[in-house]
DNA sequence: CAATTTTTTGACCGAATGGACAAACGTTAG
DNA sequence: CTAACGTTTGTCCATTCGGTCAAAAAATTG
């Protein structure tokens, strides 16, 4: 017999549970939690309400696991960071890893800052946790760099957030960013210059100074 | 009594006005504007629904309200932004004001995060027209200061967004810089410690090079 | 094939929500 | 006192929304 979790999952449950969460991921990114309606995920997955009800038995159930696939994604760049190459040129990579996944998953950035922006009701623990751990295991990396000389003496935590802010506003701020630069200047160049921009940015501003 | 009320508008209307503004904007700033009820913002405001439909016949008439105001706020610093200083110095004023402006106005900034983040439905015009018109007007005192080789040559815009970015994300990522920084160094010091940071990496990295 | 299990949907429910409205309340002027 | 005006609230309404349920429709199995 089955249990209350059936770990057996056929073949359309998990096709058709990718469905909702693609569709879920749309419409949860663009309108908030409380701004989307099961009906519009719905309609975005291609059924019926009480259909999508069967896959996910509350609404707080998609987006619950949505949020927790996107933390492993969202946090690879970083755990990438490594002390084993040179400082400045992980730095770069770093920064262009990060800025490429605002470019390519604008969604789930937008996710991930309603849910930051609302007081992240629901990942709290994972900050304080998981995140503040390799977030600060990093942070050494980076002053290690520092001791040795590598980049310029400065906040590794303050660092990573500017890091953070800078890339991730190309998606979250995607529609100011293109209103501001206008027509010509807001098509798809507009992260290639950015790239551009933070890179000399960062380079030029841990340059490591003499003595 | 006669001319006591310019433009028909009472004392008592004035300022039970702001009262309602004042409550709207912890509310919304919190909740988003779907996330946030009328029963929340007449409550937080000490008064009934029916009282606070009185002073506002719709729920979005709040909001929009808000959203204007702030936006004459939300430009100042950069409008300040003069080309008859030092560049340097005029810099460091405008990103030391910013950042002021992410530390005493959180709830500002997080309102007008919300609206980008949804698509900026409300302001899209004023973001389009007023907004991209000074900055480009800034982008140029900036270019003048890179032609007469006071800073580096870049891209001004970016350079614009680079310290939107890093500024505002201590309002509207203020839960997860917190829970990051952990107690000892997410306190009240945590503004100190990241405008020496955005100093350093802005003035370094925008150092003019030689030649 | 029939039996059984999984998937899908129409109809429905209760709670929350934005908003309307008239009655009540308070204040001031005659 | 009354009349007039601005303010406040209890009550009500229509809609929306999250979620349930039973029963039909596919799909799977023996």
């Amino acid at each position: 017999m089955e249990g209350s979790t059936p770990r057996g999952r056929t073949r359309i449950q998990k096709e058709k549970r990718e469905v909702i969460l693609e569709a879920a991921l749309e419409v949860f990114s663009t309108n908030g939690f409380r701004g989307s309606t099961i009906d519009q995920i719905a309609e975005a997955a291609g059924m019926s309400k009480p259909n999508l009800l069967y896959y996910f038995r509350r609404k707080e159930d998609i987006h619950e696991t949505l949020m927790h696939r996107l933390l492993d994604t969202w946090l690879a760049p970083l755990k990438e960071l490594d002390n084993i190459g040179d400082p400045m040129t992980e730095l770069r990579s770093y920064i262009r890893r990060k800025l490429e996944m605002a470019r390519d998953y604008p969604r789930e950035s937008r996710l991930f800052a309603n849910e930051i922006l609302q007081g992240a009701p629901r990942i709290m623990p994972m900050l304080e946790g998981e995140l503040k751990e390799l977030v600060d295991e990093k942070a050494e990396v980076i002053k290690g760099w520092m001791r040795a000389g590598k980049i310029a003496r400065t906040d590794p935590w303050h660092l990573i957030f500017s890091i953070w802010a800078t890339t991730q506003h190309y998606a979250d701020f995607d529609v100011q960013v293109r209103a501001v630069l206008g027509p010509d200047r807001g098509g798809d160049g507009r992260f290639e210059d950015a790239a551009r921009f933070l890179e000399q940015l960062f380079l030029e501003g841990l340059k490591p100074k003499a003595g």
